[in-house]
DNA sequence: TCAATAAGTGCAACGACTCAACTTTTGAAC
DNA sequence: GTTCAAAAGTTGAGTCGTTGCACTTATTGA
């Protein structure tokens, strides 16, 4: 998302000037994307509306799928904190799944910015897949956190497959009608699952 | 892998014409990829070696990394049959466990065609991803074979859980040290988990 | 034998992405 | 204040996967 400025506002000219460079291409892209859909607009005529050359696009955003997700940098902070900072008594996966449904539902939200945002990376195929490996970056992060919380050493290998499970759980909830449900039901498993595993120590 | 032949033999001479030059296509493609690796091998020069044009190329094959994954159209056969056929007595997960113990003991086997083979496949991130989404879409026919077997209905997202995770266990056991036991661990949690939820009716 | 069909060709093109060489802007040291 | 190096940006040509189109050739069934 383009509005939301979480970013510490950079300091010297040059790096405003980035900024601003790189938030013209963001900006001109998103705009693009949702008029005419992704597939349907090219880089160069991004580059053109954002008045710079293909070359520094490719400087600023590795790949086209990028250019949707700028920023975000603490998106992993927030999904850590959703496991440490859970209420007491509530379990690792049923933290994970309030998380995932909080994101479900701000994404399904009535702000029509975000609603048009998210349709856009639901309906395009190369999104979805480019955010799903985004997500699953956060794997070994995750799964640390998890065995830290659990007082089990770092490299566990059920926190690890706890931690992969829970996010690809939205994805496998993905075309089963009631979504939240299958959320729920997906992450139930993974809860029962946890909680057994956990006891037998 | 190119030598297993389990096709039916085509009859016409139109139809055998046609698999040669597949045949010869996919060869071609696999030994030069085995020799210098997959990037560094181009669409042209894999054409060439196998004396046909890229336009035919792409007839007989959808996109670059289906060069590798010729045949095998009873992969999902013994998937299903792995859930239905298991002992007495062994749970689904387990079933699933011990195929996918199978295929890893296979790909790590003492036959060098078969780890050069795999080899490639774990080594290229390309091709490992397009592995693993060819994988995944097995995903609704065993939720559905998963649901059947144990009397539930054919949506349940229960089952398209435990489908979609069980598919997912090598990929999140991946990179962990000892892997055949991270594998165990990962469907120790689903096999706890399910039996958990499957008794909770 | 003839026409319909399918396989294969050649070539040009597109879109994403890279590379090398070059200009401009900026930050800071002298 | 001048000078200089690094960083940002440009330009243009090129690679690579992939597609479209117009065309030839081979196979098949009637």
């Amino acid at each position: 998302m383009t509005e939301t400025r979480s970013e510490p506002v950079p300091v010297g000219r040059r790096e405003r000037k980035k900024a601003a460079t790189r938030q013209a291409i963001a900006d001109a892209a998103l705009r693009l994307f949702l008029e005419r859909g992704y597939d349907d607009v090219g880089i160069r005529e991004i580059a053109d509306a954002a008045d710079v050359s293909t070359t520094t696009l490719f400087k600023h955003f590795p790949v086209k799928e990028a250019l949707v997700f700028d920023e975000d940098a603490d998106q992993e902070t927030r999904l850590l904190a959703a496991v440490r900072e859970r209420p007491d008594g509530q379990s690792i996966p049923a933290a994970l799944r309030e998380h995932a449904l909080h994101h479900r539902r701000a994404a399904a939200g009535d702000d029509p910015r975000f609603t048009a945002f998210f349709d856009l990376i639901n309906n395009t195929p190369a999104l979805r897949d480019y955010a799903q490996a985004m997500w699953l970056r956060h794997s070994a992060a995750l799964a640390r956190a998890i065995a830290e919380d659990s007082g089990l050493p770092s490299d566990d290998p059920a926190c690890a497959a706890l931690a992969h499970f829970a996010l690809e759980a939205p994805r496998a909830a993905r075309g089963h009608g009631d979504t939240e449900e299958a959320v729920t039901r997906a992450f139930d498993l993974l809860d029962k699952g946890w909680s057994a595993v956990a006891a037998g120590r």
